[in-house]
DNA sequence: AATCATTTGATAGTATTACTTTAATTTGTA
DNA sequence: TACAAATTAAAGTAATACTATCAAATGATT
């Protein structure tokens, strides 16, 4: 059976929310395709509503910019992997499985999720993963920040500190450690993909799950600071 | 005595060399004032040509784009950071100091270098770490990647490692390692500033290189991988 | 089935950006 | 002094990032 799930996203990420309505709907799913295949700098809404039989003028009462759209497509990414982790754990009993399931699950590329069929997970991924930081790094981050933009990473980064702090109450920088895992995983798997010479994964495609687990371990389980 | 030395930057970085002209230093200058100032996106050839009275078409001269001339800002950044390495490790004897002391330098903040006075070095460093990873991300990187844009950044990185294999010949992932020091100590003092709940460092402003440092220690001399 | 509110579409328009072109002027140099 | 190269001035173009207006379609309510 397949649920549909709204995620509640911060209000400052839209004008109107695209979940509520068909036409949001194919906004999102189109902007997705598009952004995907020719990047966010030529992405345009022009481009969009010609894809998605629309105007431009109806693309704007959902959102504002497409710098909007894309602090839209971050949150919702970061919504939805909350949520996964979230399902994925439940049933774990100790704070270590927890933890490591979690930590599995950010930083293998994911399987498309059957709950959300009409978002191409896959290349949201993919968006987020090359485009994603550009979301962040503008002037405005203080202000979008303040409104709540991030509030679902933040969220994720605290559940995962807390189960850290279970198993290592002493270790004083569990959340730089959880934020360097999760953003040096997106960082190790594009530069894989664009920069070899600066990652030891060419050969074997999980050595990116080996090095940060085994980080983590060490961390864990090796006491010297 | 200050002697001025001009970075050799890869030829995919600008139109025209700047450091050749004074215009050109002037362009640089300018640039990197005016892009730390108001940002990346709000930076146009025409606001940078009113600040330092000349014209659009000379900026064009020396940049074909903005994008390009953020490229040359990281390739510089890069080329100079190498360069102070260098220098400050070359009286160094062991592995050990030699990569500790390029570590500490990679992480912390730096110094005005006097070295190269037409520069902002702190400015520059702003920039980089703000926008740098915009000159990256973006659909053109495997035809920039070609054109030798990032042999600087990827030099270091090589030096780095091959220090850290002196130290540790079988450690399996150096490259991650020395990538997820660089690129996490960006992140961490960006979210310091911006997104204090994700880091750990309110209080002591030295805790990302203590992380940092700490980690670097843990894999260098605890083995349990 | 008629009414009304809301959403969407079609069209046009504006300010800014990201360049290009051309020709005149200045500067550096032999 | 003359020549080449670099710079400036000015104008122009195509695309972008919006905004505004009004008509048409849709949908919910009575």
């Amino acid at each position: 059976m397949i649920v549909q799930i709204k995620l509640s996203l911060p209000s400052c990420a839209y004008l109107r929310d695209p979940q509520e309505t068909k036409l949001g709907v194919s906004i999102i799913q189109n902007s997705i395709e598009l952004m995907d295949d020719i990047g966010f700098e030529a992405f345009t809404f022009k481009k969009l509503a010609v894809k998605m039989e629309s105007t431009e003028a109806s693309i704007y009462r959902y959102f504002e910019s497409k710098n909007q759209l894309l602090l839209f497509l971050y949150a919702w990414y970061w919504a939805w992997v909350n949520y996964r982790v979230k399902t994925t754990t439940q049933n774990l009993t100790d704070a270590e499985s927890k933890l490591k399931t979690a930590i599995k699950l950010l930083i293998s590329h994911t399987e498309e999720d059957e709950k959300f069929q009409f978002i191409n997970e896959i290349k949201l991924r993919q968006i987020i993963e090359n485009e994603g930081i550009k979301s962040i790094l503008t002037k405005r981050i203080d202000f979008i920040n303040k409104a709540g933009a991030f509030e679902n990473y933040k969220k994720l980064v605290e559940t995962l500190v807390q189960w850290l702090l279970v198993i290592r109450p002493d270790y004083p920088h569990p959340n730089m450690l959880i934020t360097t895992i999760i953003e040096g995983a997106r960082i190790q798997h594009f530069f894989a993909l664009h920069l070899t010479r600066l990652t030891n994964n060419r050969e074997e495609n999980d050595s990116v799950e080996h090095f940060f687990l085994n980080l983590l371990n060490q961390v864990l389980f090796l006491k010297n600071d």
